[in-house]
DNA sequence: GCCGTTTTCGGCCCGACTGTTTTCAGTCG
C-alpha cells in the first residue's frame, strides 16, 4: 500500500454490490490517514482504521451483510459508518466527505508520511504555515533553513528531515519474510555471542512470519551489571550503518549488508518475478541495502513480558491487555500486574508487583489460555480459541512429504529432471511433483506437447526403478497451464487426460490487470469448471515487493471450488511458497481450510536450491491456521495417486 | 466515529525516545 496514490475507486458499471470488499477497506483507510492530515480527532482516524481492518479480514460476502443490515452489527461500525458503506456498496457513490478529503489534499503530503521521524501534526503544521505540499518543496525549505525557525521545531527536527528525505529515496519499501530472516538471524546470533547476553529473541513481525517485514525487534535478556557493557558490544557490532537512537533499554540501529560475514547473493529467480522486480538490477539493490533494527535490553525476571510485547502484533497485544484488563490486571512490556497492588506506579516501578513468568506460556497460563504460537498472533481469533482450548495442531515441516508445481530444464528451471528427484529424496520427501511451462509461455520456454509427453516416459522409467528397488518415491507428472482466454488450457484435452494433474496459472499478467475483477473471477471459474485442471496456481500473481496481483473475487473462486470438492472433484488451490509471491496469501487459507478445498504448499522450484522455498510456504500456511490434514502435502505417494486419479 | 451505559457523553492501549521545552508534544511501535 504504500507510495500507492490515494484515488477513489470507480464503481463497477452494474450493481449492486458497486465495489468490493477490498476496495471499501482501501478506501476507509486512505479516509483515516487523509483525517489525520487534516488534524481530525485521533480517537475518529483510528475508528476508521479499525473498520479498514475488520473489513480487510472479513470472510463474508460484504454485498449480503450490506443487504441484510447485518453490518451495522459488526464491531466498530456504527450508524454513521454503517450508513457511508451502505450508499457506497448500493449507490455506488462515495460519500461527498470522503470525496472532498481525497479532493482538498495534496499528494505530497501523503507522500511526506513515508519520512520516518515525520507524522501527520507536523506535516499539516508545516504545510499550513509554509505551503509545503510535497516532498521536493519541503526539502528545499529545509536546506533554505525555513523549518528550524518554526515553533516546536529547530535545527535537529529540520537536518532530521533532510537525513529522512535521504533515506526515503534510498529505500522505503517493507522487506519480504526471506530477506528479514537472513538480516534478523544475522544479528541476533551476534548479539547473542556478546559475554553477559542471556538470550537474545528475533521477536516482531519477522517471528509471526508477516510475509513483509518493517524492521527487526530483538529482545535481549542480561542483567543489571551487565546492561551497560551489552550496550556498548552492540552499538560496536560490525553491520551497523547508523545509530538513530540508543536510550536506557532501547537502542535502534540500521544494519546493512556487512552483517552477513559469508557476503549476501539474492539465489536463482525466475524471469517472471526477476520483471516484476526490477531485473537485473534487483540484486544489486538488495547488496545496498538497509533494514532497521530495535533492541531491547531488559533483565532476565522481565524478558518473557518483552518478548510477548514486541512480538505482537498491536492487535494482538490490544486483545490480551483487554482480557488483563477484564482480570483486574496490567499487561505491558514490564509485567502482568494486578491493578490493586500496582496503585499509581508505571513502568518498571510497577512491575516489581507482576505475576512471575519465565516463559509466554506462563503469561497466557496467567491469563486462562493456551499458549499461542508467535505466528497466530493477528487478533483473527486465536485469543478466543486460545481461551477455548482450540488453537489448531498447526502443520510443521516433517509433514511435507512433497510438492506438485517445481520446473526442470525441460521449460526454464535450471536442473534436470533427475537432479530434482535426487534433492527430494534427500529432503526426505516421498513424491515430488514436476510441471513444466506449457507453450503459450515462451518467456519460460514453454514445452510442447510432445516434449512433455515425453518427459511422462522417463517419469513412468524411474518410476518402475525405483519400485523395483523398493523405494517410497516416486516422480508425478503434470503441467503448468496457462490460463487461455474463456478459461481454456494449454493443452489438448487428449494431452492433458495423459498426466496426473494440471496447474492451472495466470502469466498474461497484462492482461489481466488491464481487466476488472468480475472478468478475470468468472474467467477463473471457467478454468476451474475444466474438468483437467486441478490446482489453482498462485491465484493472484502478486509479486511481493514487486507488482500487486490482478484484481479478483478469491472468495468466490473458493467457494466456486469448494462446491466441485463437496461433489467429489478435486480441486485445490496453492500456496505458492516462493518467498517473493507466499500466494494464496495466509489471511485466506483459513477460509479455504473452513470450506474444505485442500491446499497444496508448493515451492514453485525453478533450481535444487529452490525446492528449500518449501519452508516459506509452511510459514504462511501456519499463519494461515493449517494443519497436515488441510494440505494435500502430507498425504503418502499412494494416497495422493488415488486422490488425483479419483 | 464507536461503544456502553449512570441512555447522553466520556473514554477510547500505552510506554520510550527525541527534540523541543522547562513540562510537553509528536512520533513510533
Amino acid at each position: 500500500m504504500a507510495g500507492a496514490s490515494f484515488i477513489l475507486p470507480k464503481a463497477r458499471p452494474s450493481g449492486p454490490p458497486y465495489f468490493s470488499r477490498n476496495q471499501v477497506a482501501n478506501v476507509m483507510h486512505q479516509v483515516a490517514v487523509l483525517l489525520e492530515l487534516q488534524g481530525a480527532n485521533v480517537f475518529r482516524v483510528r475508528s476508521y482504521q479499525n473498520a479498514s481492518r475488520t473489513l480487510g479480514s472479513l470472510t463474508t460476502d460484504l454485498g449480503e451483510l450490506i443487504a441484510s443490515g447485518e453490518i451495522f452489527g459488526i464491531k466498530g461500525i456504527g450508524k454513521g459508518l454503517g450508513s457511508a458503506l451502505t450508499q457506497s456498496v448500493q449507490e455506488g457513490k462515495w460519500p461527498s466527505d470522503w470525496i472532498d478529503l481525497h479532493n482538498s489534499t495534496p499528494q505530497g503530503l501523503i507522500e511526506m508520511l513515508g519520512i520516518p521521524g515525520l507524522g501527520p501534526k507536523r506535516i499539516k503544521l508545516m504545510h499550513d504555515e509554509l505551503g509545503i505540499n510535497s516532498v521536493a518543496s519541503l526539502k528545499a525549505a529545509a536546506l533554505d533553513g525555513q523549518i528550524a525557525p518554526m515553533k516546536g521545531f529547530g535545527e535537529k527536527s529540520q537536518q532530521r528531515m533532510l537525513d529522512g528525505i535521504e533515506l526515503l529515496s534510498r529505500f522505503r519499501a517493507r522487506r519480504r519474510l526471506d530477506i528479514g530472516l537472513k538480516y534478523g538471524e544475522a544479528f541476533t546470533n551476534k548479539v547473542a555471542a556478546i559475554p553477559g547476553v542471556i538470550e537474545a529473541t528475533l521477536a516482531g513481525s519477522t517471528r509471526r512470519r508477516k510475509e513483509t517485514i518493517g524492521d527487526l525487534d530483538v529482545v535481549v535478556s542480561v542483567k543489571q551489571e551487565d546492561h551497560e557493557s551489552v550496550a556498548n558490544a552492540i552499538l560496536n557490532l560490525n553491520g551497523i550503518a547508523d545509530v538513530k537512537g540508543a536510550g536506557d533499554s532501547k537502542i535502534s540501529l540500521i544494519l546493512d549488508t556487512s552483517i552477513f560475514e559469508e557476503g549476501f547473493t539474492v539465489g536463482h529467480i525466475d524471469s517472471n518475478v526477476l520483471e516484476a522486480i526490477g531485473g537485473d538490477d534487483y540484486e544489486q539493490l538488495e547488496s545496498g541495502g538497509t533494514i532497521d533494527a530495535q533492541v531491547r535490553l531488559v533483565p532476565p525476571h522481565v524478558a518473557a513480558f518483552t518478548l510477548a510485547y514486541f512480538t505482537g502484533s498491536k492487535e494482538h497485544n490490544i486483545a490480551m491487555r483487554q482480557r488483563a484488563i477484564s482480570r483486574g490486571l496490567r499487561l505491558n512490556e514490564f509485567g502482568l500486574i494486578p491493578d490493586s497492588e500496582a496503585g499509581d506506579l508505571k513502568g518498571m516501578a510497577a512491575a516489581k508487583f507482576s505475576l512471575a513468568a519465565t516463559s509466554e506460556k506462563e503469561i497466557y497460563a496467567h491469563l486462562g489460555m493456551q499458549w499461542v504460537t508467535p505466528e497466530l498472533r493477528e487478533d483473527t481469533g486465536e485469543v478466543i480459541a486460545g481461551e477455548l482450548n482450540q488453537l489448531p495442531n498447526l502443520i510443521e515441516m516433517s509433514d511435507i512429504r512433497g510438492s506438485l508445481h517445481n520446473h526442470t530444464t525441460l521449460s526454464d528451471g535450471e536442473a534436470s529432471l533427475e537432479e530434482m528427484a535426487d534433492t527430494a529424496q534427500k529432503m526426505g520427501w516421498n513424491w515430488l511433483g514436476l510441471a513444466d511451462h506449457s507453450p503459450t509461455l515462451q518467456i519460460a520456454n514453454g514445452a510442447s506437447a510432445e516434449d512433455l509427453l515425453e518427459q511422462g516416459n522417463t517419469i513412468k522409467k524411474y518410476n518402475q526403478q525405483w519400485q523395483e528397488q523398493g523405494k517410497d518415491f516416486r516422480l508425478v507428472h503434470g503441467v503448468e497451464s496457462d490460463i487461455l482466454a474463456g478459461g481454456k488450457l494449454d493443452h489438448p484435452d487428449d494431452v492433458l487426460s495423459q498426466l496426473d494433474y494440471t496447474v492451472a496459472s495466470v502469466h498474461a499478467m497484462g492482461k489481466w490487470k488491464a481487466r476488472d475483477e468480475v472478468q478475470n473471477t468468472e474467467e477463473l471459474l471457467q478454468v476451474i469448471d475444466h474438468p483437467a485442471t486441478t490446482i489453482l496456481g498462485h491465484p493472484t500473481g502478486r509479486i511481493l515487493q514487486g507488482r500487486d496481483g490482478y484484481e479478483v473475487d478469491l472468495l468466490s473462486v473458493i467457494e466456486h471450488m469448494a462446491d466441485h470438492n463437496d461433489a467429489g472433484r478435486l480441486k485445490a488451490i496453492e500456496l505458492n511458497a516462493s518467498p517473493y509471491r507466499l500466494d494464496l496469501d495466509w489471511r485466506l487459507c483459513k477460509h479455504a481450510k473452513g470450506l474444505g478445498v485442500p491446499i497444496i504448499i508448493n515451492p514453485d522450484a525453478h533450481s535444487i536450491r529452490g525446492l528449500a522455498d518449501i519452508t516459506y510456504g509452511v510459514m504462511c500456511a501456519r499463519k494461515g491456521w493449517l494443519e497436515s490434514g488441510d494440505v494435500l502435502n502430507s498425504l503418502s505417494g499412494e494416497d495422493l495417486m488415488s486422490r488425483l486419479h479419483s
